[in-house]
Formats: C-alpha cells, structure tokens, sequence
DNA sequence: GTCGTCGGACCATCAAGAAG
DNA sequence: TTCTTGATGGTCCGACGACT
C-alpha cells in the first residue's frame, strides 16, 4: 500500500468525542464518546478517478461518511504535490527458450525449440541451426551477508495495521504504551481493504499488559491490566457509505448482542484477496452469533480477525511460445 | 522494404546464505 | 532441510545503418 499516512478524521490527532451536530431523528440515546484517543467511526471515499485536490491538498468530501465497523477503512490522503500517476499495464513476461541456436545467438534475435528453428528455415540457414555450448556456472564464490527482503506478509505489513497483542506479550515492533510515539490504540482489520484503503482502528481486545519498564503512561495513567474501554459502535440502517449528516428520517441504533457483520459483498469496496480464510475465521467465532447483512439490518460488532498474504514464487514452468520473428511491414 | 549488427533490458537458473 | 537472495550466463527487443 502507501507509506503515506491517512489525514482523514480517524486519527489518534482527531477529537475522542463527537463534537458535531446532533443527528436528526437520533434514537437509542446519545451518541456515545470515545474513550481518549479512539477515533471516530468517520471515514472518507477514495477521491473519485482523476479528482484533484483542493487548495488544501486535499481529495476528502466536505462532509465525512459513516461506515459501520467491521467496515470502516479510510483511505490514505495523496501527497499533495504528488503528480497524477499515469496508468500503467505491467507489460507481459518475455519467455525465453532454453537454448536458442547459434545462429540466432549470435545474431541477438528470436529462436525456438525446434531444429532447425523458424528463423533459420526462413533465411535459409537450417544446416547450420544447432545449439551452442552453454557454460558452466561458477562455484564456491563468496557473496557475503544477505538482505531479507521477502519476509512472510504480516496484517500489518499487508494493510498497515496491527495485530492485536496476547496479554502479557508485547506485539513485535509495537512500543508499549507509554513509550513515547506509541500507538493508542490496536488496529484490527475486519476484512481486507480495498486497494488504496486503510483499515480504522479498534481497541484490543485484550488488556494491556503493564509496561516492561514499570513506568506509568505518557499521560500519567498506569496500565491496569483491564482491557481498555470498549468502543460502543452505532450504526444506522442501509448501505455504506453513509453520508453525514445523515438525510432525514435516518435512524440510529445499537448493535443487539451477538450480531456479526458480514465480510463486504461483490458489490462493497473490498479486495478480493485473503477473504475466505478471514470468513472461516469470522464463522468458527462467531457460530452462536446472528449474521446479520448490514445492507439489511446495518449491525456489525467489532471482531478480531487478520489474514495474511504470501508470496509465492514458483515458476519453474517453461513453455515456449514460438512467436515468428522478423521485422514487420 | 529486408537484413545484419549490437547495446542493454530482461529472463531463467542455481549456488550461497539464512532460517526453521 | 527448505527457503530466499542475488549473481551469473543467457535470450532477444529495439534502434540503427547498409543495402536493394
Ligand atoms: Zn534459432
Ligand atoms: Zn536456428
């Protein structure tokens, strides 16, 4: 994805409470306040295909739009002085044959498998088509240290978030809480954003374990050994995105217990990647629990549920293509 | 137009090094 | 033992010039 980091409200910089309007025609109490340092469930759409920045660098709407979590992905605000990417179609693999023939070799063009080969029957040099004689790789030099590049893909690494910690255990390469620049809070990713997405962040579902060096948070609190405050979610009925302020006759409510989001549709905005491994995962969790589509009823719970991509490299295969060779008219 | 030459991008292979 | 890295040796694209 991007290294660069999101601007949209669902920051740890953004306020922990909902300080706009109220929404009309709210029912189900108020909207609860974020514990300190929660974002808010406000995300934006990607800027639509060849939008421009303001003034501001910036391609979010004015106006933020509501996703109910297990959904919620903001996406990574262009670099403002970043020129529009053309678009690119990676050009196709160039096959080659294993040996090409000595005439073709020297001449730096095209061959083929068969003997003689399609350039030399065409020149006329089929009694001198024949395969030269391939040297042997060295051996026994030395190449000093290697870099490890390819490393198994973590959550993190694939969507830029974190996995949640085990109690007692501090997550690889996460700080803990009171260390200065540490994240407050854990990112879960619910399902496998869509290119150009981020997932928003969740609480852990585990609590915090005290910090290695005993010493209390940046904000003066200790860790408790609790879990944190759970985010109390709200949703509203219909299909993300939703716009906010919300139209008129919308209706807010809180999850009932129990009730699960389903991974995006074919329809959503969501990566075709890693998704079955992340829906079994989701299924076998929450077995006892009411799946609920939130185009139907809009109710998700946050869920803890990561997939992981690997990179395979097998391509060992070798067929040849036997493209006719020559210039063209 | 065809054909030969050639620089260099691209590709497949595989030994060395690293990890499990 | 298996996997990954990266150097190596190779192919052949594409530009160019000579020639017909
Ligand atoms: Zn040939
Ligand atoms: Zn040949």
């Amino acid at each position: 994805m991007t290294t660069e980091q999101p601007k949209p409200p669902s920051t740890t910089e953004q306020p922990a409470t909902y300080a706009g309007p109220p929404p009309p025609h709210f029912i189900g109490g108020a909207i609860p306040p974020l514990p300190p340092g929660y974002p808010p469930f406000f995300t934006y759409p990607p800027p639509a295909e060849g939008q421009q920045p303001d003034s501001n660098g910036s391609t979010a709407p004015p106006y933020p739009l509501m996703y109910p979590p297990g959904m919620v992905y903001a996406f990574p605000q262009a670099p403002p002085a970043a020129p529009p990417a053309p678009p690119t179609t990676p050009r196709p693999k160039r096959k080659q044959v294993k040996m090409a023939c000595t005439n073709c070799a020297a001449a730096s063009k095209r061959c083929d498998e068969n003997r003689p080969c399609n350039r030399c029957q065409k020149y006329g040099t089929a009694d001198s088509c024949m395969d030269g004689q391939r040297k042997e790789r060295k051996k026994g030099i030395k190449r000093g240290p290697y870099k490890r590049k390819n490393k198994p893909q973590t959550v993190e690494s694939a969507y830029g978030v974190i996995p949640p910690p085990e109690v007692g255990e501090w997550p690889q390469g996460v700080p803990p809480p009171n260390a200065a620049g540490a994240p407050p809070i854990y990112a879960v990713a619910q399902f496998p954003p869509p290119e150009g997405y981020y997932p928003v962040f969740y609480p852990p579902p585990t609590a915090y374990p005290p910090p290695p060096d005993g010493q209390p948070n940046a904000d003066g609190s200790q860790n408790s050994g609790q879990p944190p405050p759970p985010i109390m979610p709200f949703y509203i009925p219909g299909f993300p995105p939703f716009p906010y302020p919300p139209p008129p006759g919308t209706v807010f409510q809180f999850p009932p217990p129990g009730i699960v989001a389903h991974p995006p549709t074919a329809s959503q905005p969501a990566t075709g990647a890693a998704e079955s491994e992340q829906e079994q995962q989701a299924e076998e969790k929450d077995e006892e629990a009411t799946c609920v589509n939130p185009a139907d009823l809009s109710d998700a719970a946050a869920t803890d549920s990561h997939s992981k991509a690997h990179d395979g490299d097998a391509n060992k295969t070798d067929e040849d293509e036997n493209v006719e060779d020559g210039s063209q008219a």
